[in-house]
DNA sequence: AGAGGAAAGGAGGGGTCCGTCATGGGGAAA
DNA sequence: TTTCCCCATGACGGACCCCTCCTTTCCTCT
């Protein structure tokens, strides 16, 4: 499924631009139309980029950036005197962009921010427990064994490893592992669930991988007993 | 000293009613009877809120909306038929309340909307007395358990925190767990409230949440007991 | 004080989601 | 081609969650 992004904007052709020229690009796309209607989305759904218009009526550009952590936001705006871009980039943008803009520039660098937010180290070892990842190699160890996964369930545990003791939802993993296996649903995912369970216990008693209902999975490091 | 109101309404009764409930509260109140006024008085002066009627004469209170920048606008109007709700958000409002109203309820969203507009953090914790919820890890604990919440307890839970001590209408509630579960009603909610309440309690002694009578909720962080 | 309305809490039904197994298809290696 | 591995699908039992209904308790206003 595309990425989602956020466009906060009163401006509504502008708005209404964006949001087909994104939608065309395979984007799932949301709108606000004020800072406070924004960081009202934002404190229930996570989209993976946001574009910021710095003037809004209630809450301004400037004041809303700041509060948007974890998520790539680029600034797009019409003033034309941009001393304040470090002002912008130190409040946590990661970009800016001047209207009129071209499209094509703006679609190059949300792209780009996107990659970077879904990659960043795509390489290293991920610890959890007893648990170790390898990206590089390619193989899991737990407690001195070495765990055999396919593909699909190592590309799994990989994004839960990688935020661990955060909740993953499964349509994020559906979206990360469809570069391997296009066609894995909703309902197949609870077989490699299954799976990647079944061979982490036969090497440790202990489950790893803890579900969240109705919203997906997360790694559970800490051991729960009495 | 006191939040400045600006009551925008050429219905005189009203307004007296508004302005002397609002003094009561300890806001600054200052009014104006046409569109045309309001922005010859904004022009000159930046109340902390705006209180709009529709129905105005020469210049429709749709039309002062769009220019009033940078200050929450809650719409009051004896509109029935307001399928048009969605275009006051669009132009700007942060909020609307129908004639007749609760005094009650109108002055729970204005607290809530001019907290809004001095700021509360959002970073993806939040905390009230020994509770402590994490958004993004979706976890909630209290006093060193972590306590398992429902979707739907989460949300509202979340909700609740991100309004400390402040009343939350039920119909803010439902609003925004909308997202979750849709069917949920007025009634249903008394349940998930319940649980709730039952869960928190069950980790510790105290009651976190707080009915407001005929309102909705808030939260209480400060200890009662003798 | 009494009536009306609102909130609290418990019980139960029904629907949703999870975990597991069995089955079949498809591709790669032998 | 045969074999093996991997993945998707469907079914099913069980766990979980949400809503409705009901009763009791509490608050507010007359």
């Amino acid at each position: 499924m595309g990425k989602k992004i956020l466009i906060i904007d009163d401006d509504l052709h502008v708005g209404n631009v964006l949001e087909e020229a994104l939608e065309k690009e395979g984007y799932v796309v949301s709108r606000a139309y004020s800072g406070t209607e924004a960081l009202l989305y934002l404190s229930g759904t996570k989209p993976d980029l946001v574009l910021l218009d710095l003037m809004l009526p209630g809450l301004s550009g400037e004041e809303v950036l700041p509060r948007i952590k974890g998520i790539p936001v680029i600034v797009v705006s019409a003033k034309v005197d941009i001393d304040n871009k470090v002002d912008l980039l130190l409040g946590g943008a990661v970009d800016y962009v001047t209207k009129p803009f071209q499209m094509k520039e703006l679609l190059a660098r949300i792209s780009v921010h996107l990659r970077e937010s879904i990659g960043a180290d795509d390489s290293g070892i991920l610890r959890c427990g007893d648990l170790v990842l390898d990206a590089d190699r390619r193989t899991v160890i737990l407690g001195g064994n070495d765990v055999r996964l396919t593909r699909t369930e190592f590309a799994i545990l990989k994004l839960l490893m990688q935020n661990p003791s955060l909740v993953v939802t499964k349509s994020q993993i559906l979206d990360r592992i469809a570069q391997d296996t296009p066609d894995c649903t909703e309902s197949s995912l609870k077989t490699h669930i299954s799976h990647l369970r079944a061979k982490l216990r036969a090497a440790q008693g202990m489950d790893y991988i803890e579900a969240v209902w109705g919203i997906g999975f997360k790694m559970n490091e800490k051991k729960e007993n009495p």
